[in-house]
DNA sequence: CAAAATAGAATGAATGTTCATTCTTGTCAA
DNA sequence: TTGACAAGAATGAACATTCATTCTATTTTG
């Protein structure tokens, strides 16, 4: 079951042997290349099960997407709640996606590589869902606070997420020699630098 | 026909027809959900043809990456060409690719916003091709004549292009409510600021 | 005239989905 | 306590559809 901070229930039930099988295979091959039967092969369970419960392949889809937006979601809120300057809450927040990006390879793939308008029907623009909007509702506070300098705030949050998201794809597709946390304060600093108000 | 910076031929020979309908419905609905056949409908030309001269679907998708990184190439050797330092020539570049967002979406976003390892067996990495490889490059000159503070190579890339290619895909996704062009130098500046050597 | 290009119908493998059947679990009545 | 019954979960073979590709016939070109 993909989560990033909780432990999954044991024995899994048939419904999270299903996401976390498709999830693996999705990011492995993806979605296009996955047929249904190789979901039921790698979860074990019956082809019937995987309609019972999801309604068919995008139904596999969208509760994936849907749950590990939560999972992230969560993250933001946590990193909120922790820190009580946005320019900590968003550094803190890339370290915790290198890290999970190293420990959570495929949940984090799902959502930071991947084009989902092509396999899902409903809500399929990451940007515009709950975590992503905290995202930027954290820029938007230093902007206001006078923590960052005032640009537009999708110019802020490109400099502030884009070369995270950036080195995030690199390193998911094997560029990188290092693990991401080895670069994450390099890249911070440069991020702060070019973000924050003299 | 997908050209950056050139006239496309009249009248259009076959194969760039398959090519200029192949682009625009890859790019539209994503390469796995768009059926030969309708390249064959948006191209005006048989079956047959496309078999003739691309062998196949992939071989479709394989010349667009290959025609289209091309032009990048030259694009990226022309603001080599015209500029002497790494910086104005980092600047440069992403204000062509700006400009081209708006003018030749499709080209952009076949690059810029696609999973080429989803549907190319060949060479499937983009950041793996010529001219991302001379954009690092501009990089590491930057580096090496002190004109960008000196750190990892992919980290000053991910900072120089990581937000620039997460605008181009905020405005692919139809996010932005103004063109490239009017968040270009608020963009620009906050690279500068952070990249440049005091 | 022969070779290459073009056209489009035919092909069959692959895929997502359906559906009849079986299995499991819980409830109820004797 | 046990057996019957009902409901829902699980199964997997069969099905319908789609798709990329092949093949055959015709047209064009050198």
């Amino acid at each position: 079951m993909p989560y990033l901070r909780t432990c999954p229930p044991q024995p899994e039930p048939i419904d999270c042997r299903i996401l976390t099988a498709a999830l693996d295979l999705f990011v492995e091959n993806g979605y296009h290349n996955v047929s249904i039967h190789e979901v039921q092969k790698r979860a074990g369970v019956s082809i019937g099960s995987i309609y019972n419960y999801f309604g068919g392949k995008e139904g596999i889809a969208q509760a994936l997407y849907k749950h590990i937006l939560k999972e992230l979601d969560d993250l933001v809120d946590s990193v909120v709640a922790e820190y009580a300057s946005p320019w900590q809450q968003c550094a803190s927040l890339i370290r915790q996606l290198f890290g999970y990006t190293e420990t959570h390879r495929n949940i984090i793939a799902f959502i930071f590589h991947a084009k989902h308008n092509e396999f899902l029907s409903e809500d399929p623009l990451a940007t515009l869902s709950q975590p992503f909007i905290k995202m930027r509702s954290i820029i938007k506070k230093g902007i206001e606070c006078g923590e960052f300098i005032a640009l537009d705030p999708w110019v802020m949050s490109a400099s502030v997420f884009g070369g995270a998201i950036r080195l995030i794809q690199l390193r998911l597709d094997g560029m990188l020699d290092q693990p991401l946390p080895y670069y994450e304060e390099m890249l911070l600093k440069t991020i702060e630098t070019g973000i924050r108000k003299p």
